[in-house]
DNA sequence: ACTTAAACGAGACGGTACGTCTTGTCTTCCG
DNA sequence: CGGAAGACAAGACGTACCGTCTCGTTTAAGT
């Protein structure tokens, strides 16, 4: 991403203690009270070196972000699609969980004014969701069990946009009940009148 | 709501023109680069006037933006509840638009860690726009239009979630198209079997 | 002094606890870090009331202390010069004592940058005891017992020149014994050689 | 003295600027009505940069004229100990004259409500001018033309005293004549009735 | 006693400077 | 020669006082 240098010189080791020291600091301080001057003494580095391979604090959080959601084992598929929305939907929900101290609900919120991030972001952190989810409602086309010409951004609107809408006021995330409630409306949305397809 | 020293004896000029002058460089600059050092100077006014009637810049914008949405003109009841709902939407859209810019994006994204702020955006921005919606929709349940039984907070999560979702991930506001859409989409979610009631 | 406005209206009270009030705070944080909002409040009174009839917290000082100066006793008159220029000395070194506290050796910081505040503590709180003094050894040549053409400016000089030395440099105020030294030596510097004249 | 960081990383060129800009101002405005924030703004320099190294305006000005005062040659040795004296205390009044302007005379004013200030101005500035004064008088009692047993002190206090006192009430600093009037006296004071010695 | 002009308390106001903080760049020294 | 250590310029932060300026409310002089 962003690497000016040559990557092949870099030190491992700090990369590995910054993006640490990152996730660590934000869980104690919070995202909005993060910054660049504590993240280097914890990790034991000096600040150029952290301005060396990233442009502000949101690009360290979200390499150190994307890297512990990648650890995370894919999604089952259980043929159910309620099913396999409602726990896709839920890993999302554990990204933002608790909203403040969530890495990611901080990144979400600076994103909102530097589009730069806002672009990484997307593409590396969102994306990959986004696929999935896009790819289990073709395979439910596929399958019959949802209309074929329904528009996919819409559904992906109707099945994230509440938890933003949570999310942006500090409302607090749904337990597993409202996901279920959640999942259930979006796709009936999608219902035509002589039945689900 | 902020407002500790006594009220009476505020400055109304000095109050309009630390709301005009916030308003002016947020346009300007965006909500990410203001200040309130700016915005004294702009309005010609000190430091300590502002921090004496307000805690924090947001403060200060949610004023400027509050009593310019409380001078907007109530939406028109038109007898269609898509329609009707529609119209509100467009409404809170273009309080988002453009997403920077927008005084109210900003807002949102510093409320992401400003608990405080969160909890005034909420009670002063979006509550008289939440009563709206679940005020038009307790008519539309009236006149059968609507399930008596359906749930309003996860309706309101359909239909203004997807904004948010948007807003978020700088995807672009909506065109009145695509609010169509979106309200009829989230209208069907709570279609029975049997009807519409 | 400043009092421009009329006089006669004046309200003696508030004049009181202005004056007691700033002696108060000087005694307890010295007079550095005296304020006239501190004083105003401690009194209270507006800042206003002060602002109206001084126009520094110098001149308040000079006006506080000038007033309890008067307050003590006149020097006695034992015939013995060096006995009475040391009891005279003994009293201004009680006013400078303590040297940080003590109102007096602030209002001598001060008036090293104000003029006007120079100009006021020389005449009224100086003067008098620069007449005590030259008139105590007018009377000593009228009784031969000083050089009749000895320059009393120079005399003064001397005399009291070692005090403010002390106090500018922070090295404690002299004790009885001290003074009786430096009286001792002073007068001595106009012996002639064939006696005392 | 001050320089609590690693003194070996200082910026020589930063330290330069900024204590010519202190004494530029001072000589513009008076000490009385200098800032930091101005010096800073003067030397092209973050006020950052001087608060590392010095705790307060005063010690910056300290550093400023004792550099200055460092760079001025020794007094010549003429074998008469009233015009080496003289001489020395010359160099003293020209240091304070201006009096106001006078960078050392602001210093005074500052040190006597500034115990930390007072200490170091005593010790760098004016300690090697009391070294001198002290060894001159050695001298002056080993060749047998000041008594042996007189008190350096009391000496010091009565030739430097009325520098300080006429400094203090605004009388002006003296000229030539008057200093020689006042060495003069100030040396008959340790004259014994069967000689100088 | 009645009026009326002032002095008053309270405290908001425009300013100025404070001393601290963080950012992102630049420099120095050590291994 | 790379990196930690950290100094640096820039500039906003939030606070403290300054001295000025309304506000109503006493309060005391001169009717």
């Amino acid at each position: 991403m962003p690497t000016p240098p040559n990557p092949l010189r870099r030190n491992e080791a700090s990369r590995r203690s910054i993006l640490d020291a990152a996730l660590e600091l934000c869980a104690e301080v919070g995202y909005g009270r993060l910054t660049v001057e504590a993240i280097a003494a914890r990790a034991g580095v000096s600040k150029k070196t952290i301005y060396r391979w990233w442009p502000s604090k949101g690009a360290v959080m979200l390499d150190a972000v994307d890297e512990r959601a990648k650890a995370v084992a894919a999604h089952p598929y259980t043929g159910d699609l309620a099913t396999d929305l409602r726990n896709q939907l839920a890993a999302v929900v554990a990204l933002l969980t608790p909203s403040d101290r969530s890495p990611v609900a901080g990144l979400i919120a600076e994103a909102m004014h530097d589009d730069e991030l806002a672009h990484d972001l997307r593409e590396r952190l969102i994306r990959p969701r986004i696929d999935s989810f896009d790819e289990r409602l073709r395979q439910a086309q596929r399958d019959g069990q949802f209309p074929a010409d329904a528009d996919l951004d819409v559904a992906l609107g109707l099945v994230y946009g509440p938890i933003y809408h949570r999310l942006v006021f500090h409302l607090g995330m749904p337990d597993a009940a409202q996901l279920d409630t959640l999942v259930t409306h979006a796709l009936r949305a999608f219902v035509t009148k002589s039945g689900t397809s």
